[in-house]
DNA sequence: TATGATATCCTTTTT
DNA sequence: GGATATCATA
């Protein structure tokens, strides 16, 4: 009886998921079934009797994890949770707390986050003396992390003679100091970076033989899925796991790696061949996504790439529409006119706006875009890294928390040591650097002595100011006392408003304030949500007893999460808008690409880089791909840019495409009204043979020196403007531009209640009193989505909310948060 | 020490 | 244009 995983797969692809035994590389084109294959391998070696935990499956981002994990157990049931899977970051960040005492780090190691490495970085070179125009913190913050991605440590920079040559005509000589200095601070401070939980894992496994042995043995099966982005710190973790065993399985397809700037290495890929002599190779290469035209369209770009593994990737499906490419005035027209679109192609199809996607190519064109969805009234949802902890109350709360975790954490220190403000100025915090430097020690263990001492000081004014340094350190550890003893939501709220960071948004009741304490209150309630799931697991038994959910582990989850890992609010109907890297694997019924130009898709850097129009063009590549059946590609005469109209031209990618399908509302070909300017104003610096062909390219930055290009473009605008009046009159007239007043209310911003936090703001914290009556009584039936039903014992008012202790008939009794607990009257 | 004014970068893409 | 950094002033 043959296995049901097998069924409805086709002959390659069955291949794949049954030579489980062997390494394999599977070059998986787009839309080929990639992830169906590499879930039901893992499902079919759970069928085979191959137990979960000695698998590890390593995805991208945690979003695929996630939806791996629950293809497989729906495949194969819930011995899918023992799998060890997760990013290459979260796998790993949680083996080095297990082993961090070997490499010398604390095991409540906090990970630092870009803004505090540049924030290292930047005391860092104030300290060494080091001129800042030369020493940016994003430069060497790059540097470091090229280097780290490449598992070069500062001595073997050192001992680097390309390296050190490089740096000095980078005017960077000591950058070396830099990076080694950067990397002491950060285990002085009990801190990882990033790139660290890839670095200090191979420190880990080549350093400490007996655990590298433990998880050889452990891990069986090894699989990696987006094996084309992987950079050569994760490569040479997976090398040295898969030695003993070398059941490696790596998935992945070279025309979509699109993360060179991150250091991934598209080598990889190409010579796994090479790494494991005996792999089987499968590939897959039926597209069971896209119409015939897309997948031709986008494999007539791609063909202009060099460096390919061979394959030969076609589809079966419908032949669908051309691919349709729109020229837009300037970046407002493009937004309007796609918002429009977009709009009437998911009316005609009676579709949703689920079925829809807006991709750019950098994050700051969704601006132009998000208005004008806001104007027509249309929903959308953007995915946007990172925004959510980015905002300064979040970024303070975590301050805080970290800080009681590792209070030797300086970033977090030096973030909150004078927030709110208690009176310790720039001075006393870097005398306080100054002390720590002194003695090799944290800012916390720095002031930790003094804070006993405080009476015994002579001077005046510094017993005032050590005071006031006690004070925070008294807050400081009387949280960390609380935090035993209380859940994490109630040691969130703690947080929030013991150190009066609660208080300082009530002051005044502005929409900012009440945003910031809604970031707030979202934040708490990812504390719960965690907490919830995890008592879930333990109940379900897929943990132990004495795993319950730390604020470590909560902390780590927050920092490793993506901007594509946000949660979907559910049922709600939305046009997506993101950019083309975070679309990888995903795909949509109607692909909108906005900004097709040059110096934009691609980008100017990319032109100059050496591999850097090949990588633009699997991103290209990728954009295409995404999409089920209609593509709309868009670019713009003019775009706003750096405060000023800038000029562009279409982008050659666009004129890649075999004209055979496409639809070009306009030649793309005819010279731009940019093109005819440049010809009104002869430039004599042009000597090079390009000039003749470079009608279609933008003159910024490329060889024309000095600023006249922009002062050119300015004059001429006026110019352009009535050339192109004339055309938005006769759009108008057509009835083309108006937006239409039958469509859907405006995007509601979903509404979450945030009464809780803003009662307990104005009286003494946690008054209940000022509390609205609870919703449930005791001896109320109730029931639960996962524990079924229950009988209320008993309610708690808490400062913002109740807590509600339910007897439920198959999982016993249970606290839960009247807030967060879904239950249903009975 | 805290606030408001000016200067300066910026735009790739993200774990 | 806009966010952030640094500077000048009370």
């Amino acid at each position: 009886m043959e296995s049901k995983i097998l069924e409805g797969l086709n002959p390659s692809q069955r291949e794949a998921v049954l030579s489980y035994e062997h390494p394999s590389l599977i070059i998986a084109g787009a839309g080929s079934g990639k992830t169906r294959v590499l879930t039901s391998r893992i499902a079919y070696m759970l069928e085979q009797g191959v137990e979960p935990y000695r698998i590890l499956a390593l995805t991208f981002t945690n979003k695929a994890a996630e939806q791996m994990r629950s293809r497989i157990e729906q495949m194969v049931g819930p011995r899918s949770k023992y799998i060890r899977m997760g990013t290459f970051h979260s796998v790993f960040s949680r083996i080095l707390r297990e082993n961090a005492e070997r490499i010398g780090y604390t095991q409540a190691f906090t990970i630092y986050e870009p803004s505090d490495c540049k924030n290292l970085l930047k005391t860092i070179c104030k300290e060494m003396n080091l001129p800042d125009e030369k020493y940016k913190p994003t430069r060497l913050l790059s540097r470091i992390s090229f280097a780290k991605n490449s598992l070069i440590t500062p001595a073997t920079y050192a001992a680097n003679t390309t390296f050190i040559v490089e740096d000095r005509q980078a005017q960077i000589p000591h950058f070396v100091d830099v990076y080694d200095a950067y990397m002491r601070r950060c285990k002085l401070n009990g801190a990882m970076d990033f790139d660290d939980l890839l670095l200090q894992t191979n420190i880990l496994l080549r350093d400490c033989p007996d655990v590298l042995r433990r998880y050889q043995e452990l891990f069986d099966y090894i699989l990696v899925d987006e094996y084309q982005d992987t950079n050569y710190a994760q490569y040479i973790i997976i090398r040295r796991l898969g030695l003993l065993h070398s059941r490696v399985c790596v998935v992945g397809d070279d025309s979509q790696s699109i993360y060179s700037f991150r250091g991934a290495k598209i080598e990889n890929i190409l010579s796994f061949r090479n790494d494991y002599p005996t792999a089987k190779v499968f590939k897959l290469e039926q597209n069971y996504r896209s119409t015939q035209t897309i997948v031709d369209a986008a494999n007539s770009v791609i063909a202009r790439n060099a460096r390919r593994l061979e394959k030969r990737c076609f589809s079966e499906g419908a032949e669908g529409e051309k691919i349709a490419i729109r020229r837009f005035f300037n970046d407002r027209e493009e937004a309007d006119e796609v918002a429009n679109a977009v709009r009437d192609k998911i009316r005609r199809h009676g579709a949703s706006w689920n079925d829809a996607v807006i991709l750019y190519r950098t994050n700051n064109q969704s601006q132009a875009l998000e208005s004008a969805l806001r104007v027509r009234g249309i929903p959308y949802r953007i995915y946007k890294g990172s925004s959510f902890y980015d905002h300064k109350e979040v970024k303070d709360m975590l301050a805080y928390i970290r800080l009681v975790i590792n209070p030797r954490d300086d970033e977090a220190f030096k973030r909150v040591v004078n927030y709110p403000a208690r009176g310790i100025g720039q001075t006393t915090v870097e005398r306080i650097g100054m002390i720590a430097r002194e003695r090799q020690c944290s800012m916390w263990e720095a002031v930790d002595a003094l804070v006993s001492e405080v009476e015994q000081l002579e001077d005046k004014v510094q017993k005032v100011v050590a005071r006031k340094v006690a004070e925070f350190v008294n807050l400081v550890r009387s949280l960390a006392e609380k935090r035993i003893e209380m859940t994490l939501y109630d040691f969130g709220l703690e947080v929030a408003t013991r150190t009066r960071i609660l208080a300082e948004y009530r002051q005044e009741d502005t929409p900012e304030n009440q945003s910031a304490i809604d970031n707030i209150e979202e934040l708490l309630n990812s504390m719960q949500l965690f907490t919830e799931q995890r008592e879930a697991e333990i109940r379900n038994g897929e943990r132990g007893e004495d795993e319950a959910a730390t604020l470590e582990e909560w902390l780590q989850s927050l920092m490793l999460l993506t901007d594509m890992d946000q949660k979907e609010e559910e049922s709600e109907e939305k046009l997506t808008l993101m950019t083309v890297h975070s679309a990888k694997g995903l795909e949509y019924d109607y692909v909108y690409i906005v900004g097709c130009e040059e110096n934009l898709f691609p980008s100017q850097r990319s032109v100059e880089e050496v591999d850097g129009l090949e990588e633009e063009r699997r991103l290209f590549y990728v954009a295409l791909t995404r999409a089920k059946c209609e593509v709309m590609l868009s670019y713009c005469e003019m775009r706003f840019k750096w405060g000023e109209m800038e000029f562009s031209a279409p982008s050659r990618f666009l004129k890649e495409i075999d004209s055979r399908y496409v639809d070009v509302d306009e030649d793309l070909h005819r010279p731009s009204p940019h093109a005819l300017i440049e010809e009104d104003e002869p430039r004599s610096t042009f000597t090079r043979p390009q000039v003749a062909r470079r009608t279609f390219s933008t003159p910024q930055r490329s060889y024309g020196t000095s600023a006249q290009p922009k002062a050119n473009g300015k004059s001429s605008i006026e110019e352009l403007r009535k050339r192109f009046d004339i055309r938005f009159q006769q759009k108008r007239e057509q009835g083309g531009g108006a937006p239409n007043p039958a469509i859907v209310r405006p995007a509601a911003t979903p509404q979450r209640s945030t009464e809780g936090l803003r009662r307990v703001a104005t009286g003494a914290a946690g008054a209940p009193s000022q509390l609205p009556p609870c919703q449930y009584a005791v001896g109320e039936w109730v029931e639960h989505p996962k524990f079924g039903r229950g009988q209320v014992q008993r309610i708690e008012a808490m400062a913002t909310d109740y807590k509600v202790v339910i007897a439920f008939s198959d999982f016993g009794e249970k606290t839960l948060l009247a807030k967060f607990a879904k239950l249903t009257k009975l």
